[in-house]
DNA sequence: ATGTAAATGTAGCAATGGCTACGGATCATG
DNA sequence: CATGATCCGTAGCCATTGCTACATTTACAT
């Protein structure tokens, strides 16, 4: 009596991929950011940013030049290459989308601004129309 | 000129905590599901669940034992304790709520599917009050 | 009863993300 | 232009998740 097992929508096999999508979102998000509110980027301010040590993102930093998704010359600051760039603006719209959905929702501001960071990596497009239209 | 850098809601440093969490979550939640498809969960249908080698699977399960939210005996079957059954009811019952609402917001089935299993784990108790008035 | 296939456990590798400790680079400022 | 503060890179530790390969247990069929 051998009863199929239902695998997951998004398999667990894609789970290091997916969280390694999400980190590289996160990071062009914040270069981003940051270069808008102090004109430019540094490893220390996104240390800062995410909680964690300068070691951990300065060795975030070299893997996702790798990706050419930031460009940085040692002891310099963090920029974005174009890929980034066009990523983040993507991901902050997104990001954007998210928060004014669960606002228009009926959430208050400080819960839509936390659950909206952890939501919007796994909003797809589908979702993300289906917001866009509830919001207007 | 030095502008402060705006932390994160939710702090990186948290991140592999919150991330056990979710992994803690999607465990008691598959072999609740598979408990009731099958009538008992193995090692191998939680593998096969998510995508996974077996491997990872029983390692997991050795590590939710000493969390008390599973319970196993060698080559033996994988049950939830009275505490893993509770959670993984609170974890259904929110995944059901975030599925149900991303259909009435209009999204298709299998992308509500897919998006609500990457959702679930990052919906507070105020956006998830918000999905449950909004399905009324 | 026994032997083989399936299920599970164990050993050990790689990648990633946390950290501290230490040392080299850069930049203001005197 | 020297020097101290700050920033950043490197070394190296631990934990977790993924894997393959191999060992062991279980269960079933003969």
């Amino acid at each position: 009596m051998e009863k199929k097992v239902k695998a997951r929508s998004v398999p667990f096999s894609q789970t290091r991929s997916r969280h390694a999508s999400e980190t590289a979102e996160d990071y062009v998000e914040a270069v981003m950011e940051l270069v808008e509110e102090k004109g430019e980027c540094r490893v220390l301010d996104l240390a800062r940013y995410f909680n964690v040590s300068h070691v951990t993102v300065s060795r975030r930093v070299k893997r996702l030049q790798e990706e050419d998704l930031l460009y940085s010359k040692p002891y310099k600051p963090v920029e974005l290459t174009a890929k980034g760039s066009k990523l983040a603006k993507r991901v902050k719209e997104r990001h954007l989308i998210v928060l004014a959905f669960l606002i228009k929702l009926g959430v208050d501001k400080v819960n839509a601004d936390i659950d909206s960071e952890g939501i919007e990596h796994h909003v797809g497009s589908k979702t993300l129309a289906a917001m866009k239209k509830f919001l207007k």
